[in-house]
DNA sequence: ATTACTAATTCACGAGTAA
DNA sequence: TTTACTCGTGAATTAGTAA
């Protein structure tokens, strides 16, 4: 296949460019001022974008009276090749995000969630059986790239406000992760909760900090679990 | 799915610098010299194009002391999905190669190859039954971005070259066509052939003068069939 | 040590036009 | 009519630094 090539960013800037020419499903019959008005440059841009990529032997041309004919070369097809392989691992390729954090105190407040039946019921559909009535909350590092904002962001479990005429009971967020290689755990992300932005709670059915061994200070891997695409 | 939505040629540009960016495994910490580097242009300009890309929407970012943190927004993770799409279809969508000629008499040459076994066992294979032993010879419209050596380019089928002591059979080339919606059909371009670039010949179980009603003069139209990546 | 601003420079772009 | 060249203009890039 497409070895793995350095390509720069000069030349992905043209290689892109083919993207234009090549838009009529892949027919390479064009006319440099059609191609222009796709793109939004000027006829003079395409042709010397074409004759720059000639000269880098990405494509091969044919030029007639009435336009020109535009074929990929062997080097060219591998670029556009090598740049669609990467695009794909971007939006498609495994992601791996570890919070790392340290087991803080809570309020009280995720217990009191999780204890509430319609938070509970959600919470033992995504872990897939009952979650010990209580939460852990892990304090990320401060220096790390992710907060809960972000986490919020990318939490793929929504669980919608619910309101039985008494109470309403507000919408949260969720996403399965392990904790210190432990599963089933989830993140909750409550939409109205007190905790600064680096505080996370974390439910699981096990009591976490028994089966984990696990006391205040002590440093946690959270790490994330079938993230979906966003 | 992402719309089939239109991207500017100016937009694209600093799309694929994602490709940069995200090139860690689609880990999105980085530091802007080590994504210059990759890119080869200056941690400056990775500066003002993350800028760029943020003011677009197209990305968000979170700097901290030591890098920063990446994250793809739905429109930037949209036209990501669209350029890698376009250029999937580039690379693997249908590609209808139609050639315009007229037939005209040939010299012999083809009916000549046709007739000698080792490539009339070669042909038999490509078509699936015996040829007859002739050919058709047409010449491309001058005007046609085609020619024989473009053909020779994508044909996808290859006849090596083979002694039996006695004699040399030369190396050739063939790909699958139809002849006015006929087929089966193949061109044959003989490593060494004696005709003009805009000369091509093809072989057919059937008399196609006669199948086809074909006189010299005649306009025909040849379709490349199952064209291989190149 | 990191990102971002300012200023100098370069080189990409499009208008005009030749081929 | 098409593509390609010349050249003036300005956007993009980098070097030098500030933050």
């Amino acid at each position: 296949m497409s070895r793995e090539e350095n390509i720069d960013y000069e030349t992905l800037k043209k290689i892109v460019f083919l993207v234009f020419v090549f838009s009529n499903g892949s027919q390479s019959r064009i006319k440099q001022k059609e191609v222009a008005d796709k793109a939004g440059v000027s006829q003079q841009t395409v042709s010397r974008i074409l004759q720059e990529l000639e000269n880098k032997g990405l494509i091969e041309r044919r030029i007639g009276g009435k336009g020109e004919y535009v074929l990929l070369t062997e080097q060219g097809s591998s670029y556009l090749k090598i740049l669609g392989e990467r695009i794909n691992s971007i939006l498609y390729g495994p992601r791996k995000i570890i919070l790392k954090g340290r087991v803080i105190s809570g309020l009280g407040e995720g217990g009191f969630y999780v204890s509430l039946p319609y938070y509970s019921d959600k919470i033992k559909e995504i872990l897939g059986q009952p979650a010990y009535p209580g939460t852990l909350n892990v304090e990320l590092d401060k220096d790390s790239p992710y907060d809960r904002l972000f986490i919020e962001k990318i939490a793929n479990i929504y669980i919608p406000s619910f309101s039985n005429g008494r109470r309403t009971y507000g919408s949260a967020k969720a996403i399965k992760c392990s904790v210190n290689g432990y599963v089933p755990c989830a993140i909750i992300i409550p939409s109205r909760t007190h905790h600064p932005p680096k505080v996370i709670e974390v439910v699981s059915p096990a009591y976490l900090r028994g089966e984990l061994g696990l006391k205040d200070g002590d440093e946690v891997f959270i790490e994330i679990v079938g993230e979906d695409k966003q």
